[in-house]
DNA sequence: AATTTGAGCGTACATCTGTACGCTAATTTA
DNA sequence: TAAATTAGCGTACAGATGTACGCTCAAATT
């Protein structure tokens, strides 16, 4: 059990990372937050940051973690209802817009510093993102019969197109939205088309 | 004729532009530049800034506008070399490569204010993107005979894969972008083959 | 009950930022 | 040649930033 010390202490960590996030929108990435700006909105003290984090950075890498596990669980989601059947990609692409809407904040972390200029948050963004990529690829590999190499390719392809399409869905209202999410059914269907064609003229010799 | 002031303003004019685009890498993107240190950079008082641009703003989309003019040059090296022969997509990925590798400054701005926080800097950068997109769905429905739509879904899938290599191949090694460079051709060729398919199965009915 | 610990605060400071203002000196215009 | 224009500079200032330091006082430990 947590003494009553320890509670309040981790009560008031969540209220930085809870402030961090609440301050990014289209306007406004994690690294244009300043320690005091979130310490200002969290209610404490600018110095009381550090005790809870060494710098912006390690509130950074908290922040992008925490993404990861949505990602996680969007995973187990989508394959829960994959379970009950109809088309995997467009169960996955329905799933994958229904969590990006409604943790647009997480999403935006993850797809602002995947290509943003701290390399330990693109390191750990990419690690994310990966568990994504391999999964998929070993699930191809074993129900789609693919060579390793063309799963793993199909597998980047897909999830390239997934979550770029997620990086332009995130400010868009929802009619533009289900044009975005139709027309990267479409793709992603093309990839997966184009992947079965190659396997099978790579057995034809 | 240019006055020889003129001359002299537009000098000191491009040096702000060099200033900037050298100060660009991995680590420092342009909205992490001021305005000081481009002009320390130019060797220019910060207050002669004002006498060229407004504000880092308006520095930042005259980049993005060379950036454009860059990427235009480079289709059309692209088509050049195709006419000669050969698999026009790994023709224009080995084109794409060698430009990025040639400008990686120029695409560093292009790549990271694509989903950066300044919507005039999105809707820049989109808009020359834009050129890229629908030059290849009109190649690929005269061509290959697709529908607007799919032909659209198609070329749009193609540069996103495109462009998210090229962003991954902006710090890494030689052999490690040519591993990346093989990776994309077959990510290409499925999303070409899966178009074909799309399509014929769309004709049947 | 006495002592130690530590989360949060306030003050303070050096550093950096954008930019207002007025000057100079060279070029351009009249 | 005289007058007007203007690129570039130096000074100056208000605001913001990260963080060092030492205090308080409630909770935890002894």
């Amino acid at each position: 059990m947590m003494g009553i010390r320890a509670q309040q202490k981790e009560k008031t960590r969540r209220a930085l990372v809870d402030a961090a996030f609440n301050q990014l929108n289209a306007e406004r990435s994690f690294s244009s937050l300043s320690l005091r700006e979130v310490a200002r909105e969290a209610q404490i003290a600018p110095t009381s940051f550090y005790r809870h984090f060494k710098d912006m950075n390690e509130l950074g890498l908290t922040m992008v973690d925490e993404g990861g596990l949505t990602l996680r669980q969007m995973m187990r989601k989508g394959r829960q209802r994959a379970e009950a059947g109809g088309s995997v990609i467009r169960i996955s692409v329905d799933t994958f817009m229904e969590v990006l809407e409604s943790n647009p904040n997480v999403f935006r972390i993850l797809l602002h510093e995947r290509s943003g200029t701290s390399a330990p948050f693109r390191a750990a963004v990419a690690r994310e993102i990966e568990h994504f990529i391999s999964e998929l690829a070993h699930y191809t590999e074993a129900t789609a019969k693919r060579t390793p190499d063309l799963a793993r390719a199909q597998a980047e392809a897909l999830v390239t197109l997934v979550f770029n399409a997620g990086a332009a869905a995130l400010d868009m209202k929802r009619v533009d939205r289900k044009v975005l999410a139709d027309r990267l059914v479409t793709q992603l269907r093309m990839v997966a088309k184009g992947s079965e064609v190659l396997q099978q003229k790579m057995e034809k010799r």
